[in-house]
RNA sequence: CGGGGCGUAGCGCAGUCUGGUUAGCGCACCUGCUUUGGGAGCAGGGGGUCGAAGGUUCGAAUCCUUUCGCCCCGACCA
């Protein structure tokens, strides 16, 4: 057991905290709610960053960068923007020694300077789409923060794109929330939840969000993507208007669709134990690591290292350049060195010390179930490629299960209460009411709605709160 | 912004109430020896002026005033 690990089950919170410390993803920064990423967690992020942008550039999307200064006068262009965003920006007023005529705005996120630029861009018909994405830090300045999930300046990615007609639009919309949906059941593992917001909560100045919902290990929910469709709002707003075919200067479609560092929270509370961090292998920047083992240095250096450099090059080869590192650190007892990559969560462990050498073996063990065994060295190639999907595979099933024992039907709102008390975790409910009804939900019970599951778009019901017919299907539970 | 906790060595803390020798302890770090297949043992060693400013006092980590910051819990949010 970890020494320095808080047990889950005794502390959650802390127990997020000690993992993300032992596995030195990140900490904290000078600046209040600010961290410093921690080359650990960078190679996680870049790994993330990888997926999403080939999927993107797979998609039609090319990037590009905006600034990170906006006009303070164009947060104020659309109504329920800056309604939002209004409280968490901060403001740049002074400059160059002097006081600025207008303040400028730290982005929050780019809706704003790209519909500015959008509006110079797009003439015609024949302009659009405009298919834009960029990958950038933001800052919202929140009440509280806690790393990866919520901290005053993140790293993501925001999409930005136009087109001429809402049909269109709104495919663009639920096109990029399937291409997030795929990458991070595939990829990262993490089985999520498609759906829509409800109006309370939808992205400030859209006409409908949607969403990919994760349950976290505590069975908390955390929103892990979100794609906008935004109707006219911006274009509106930002007088991105082109002729149309029929020669009629008309206004275009928006959408926007960001995921962020917050992924990196979900996959530590999505899949890491007790021991510290666990990593998918799709997403580990190292997957396996390979352990020269034993007392007898000229055996170290002549017989076991060469082998592992050996075997190292050969997985490199199949599974992608400096996915193996070999650990030569024999300044270090073995347990630290098996602790050491516990903690960091690499998928596999290979050790290859006199007894393995000996029967040209290699022994593998899993950090996802603790599983070991032997393999010759002409198997391992193929073996520890087969065991890395197999481990794949499995944290994905063990997430989709977790969340599938912790999901529950209720039709009533003393059900919802009791359930949500005594079991929590995801609560299914048809659910007809508006805004009001969502927050009186919110205040008797914390838990709001996370969205209407498009895999039940068409079901419909008795609403569990108002006992109106015909209501959607909704998804509640308590949220980061 | 409300509630709670806390700033003393890289990290975690004791010492503060009841001012008083060279400010301690554990981990980490350095050196040596012995160990080495799930967090080693012994010996030696380096490192802090106690968040900051002001005050009281012969004397302040300790008392007083002011101030800055951080963490946790809540309301707000990716």
């Amino acid at each position: 057991m970890a020494k320095n690990i808080t047990p889950r089950e005794e502390d959650y919170s802390q127990w997020y905290l000690d993992v993300i410390k032992a596995a030195e993803l990140a900490d904290y920064a000078p600046v209040r709610g600010c961290m410093v990423i921690r080359p650990n967690g960078y190679s996680l992020w870049e790994m993330i960053q990888k997926h999403f942008d080939e999927a993107f550039k797979d998609t039609g999307h090319v990037n590009a960068y905006f600034p990170l200064l906006i006009p303070n006068s164009f947060l104020e262009k659309e109504a329920d923007h800056v309604e939002g965003f209004a409280p968490e920006c901060a403001v740049v007023t002074h400059a160059g020694g002097e006081e600025l005529e207008e303040p400028l705005v730290v982005r929050p996120t780019s809706e704003t300077v790209i519909g500015h630029m959008y509006s110079k861009w797009v003439q015609s018909w024949r302009d659009l789409p405009v298919l834009i994405n960029q990958w950038c830090n933001v800052m919202r300045w929140e009440k509280r923060s806690r790393l990866f999930l919520r901290t005053s300046e993140f790293l993501w990615q925001e999409g930005h794109t136009a087109h001429a007609t809402k049909e269109e639009a709104m495919e663009e919309t639920l096109k990029m929330l399937e291409v997030y949906r795929k990458i991070m059941e595939e990829m990262l593992a993490l089985p999520v939840i498609t759906g829509e917001k409800s109006e309370g909560e939808r992205f400030p100045g859209a006409d409908n969000t949607f969403t990919c919902e994760a349950m976290m290990t505590d069975k908390k929910a955390l929103q892990a993507g979100t794609s906008h469709f935004l109707g006219q709002n911006f274009a509106k707003a930002f007088d991105i208007t082109f002729q149309s075919r029929e020669g009629v200067l008309e206004y275009a479609w928006t959408t926007s669709w960001g995921v962020s560092t917050r992924l990196i929270g979900a996959i530590i509370m999505t899949h890491s134990d007790n021991d510290g961090l666990i990593i998918p292998p799709y997403v580990a920047p190292v997957k396996a690591v390979i352990l020269p083992l034993g007392a007898d240095e000229s055996k170290l250096a002549g017989l076991y290292e060469p082998k592992a450099q050996e075997l190292a090059a050969t997985l490199n080869e199949i599974l992608g350049k400096r996915s193996v590192k070999v650990d030569t650190r024999y300044h270090m007892r073995p347990a630290d060195r098996f602790f050491y990559h516990l903690q960091r969560g690499i998928p596999l462990r290979i050790e290859l010390g006199e007894k393995e050498y000996s029967k040209e073996s290699v022994r593998l063990v899993r950090r996802d179930t603790g599983e070991r065994f032997d393999v010759s060295w002409d198997k391992a190639p193929e073996v520890v490629k087969e065991t890395l999907d197999a481990i794949q595979a499995n944290l994905y099933r063990r997430a989709k299960d977790f969340r599938e024992a912790n999901t529950h039907y209720v039709e009533s709102f003393d059900e919802f209460k009791k359930v949500l008390e005594e079991k929590g975790g995801f609560i299914k409910a048809y659910f007809a009411g508006g805004k009001e009804e969502e927050r009186a939900i919110k205040e008797a019970t914390t838990a709001t709605v996370r969205c209407f599951p498009l895999d039940e778009e068409h079901t419909r019901g008795k609403c569990f709160y108002t006992g109106k017919e015909g209501a959607r299907l909704a998804i509640f539970a308590k949220a980061y």
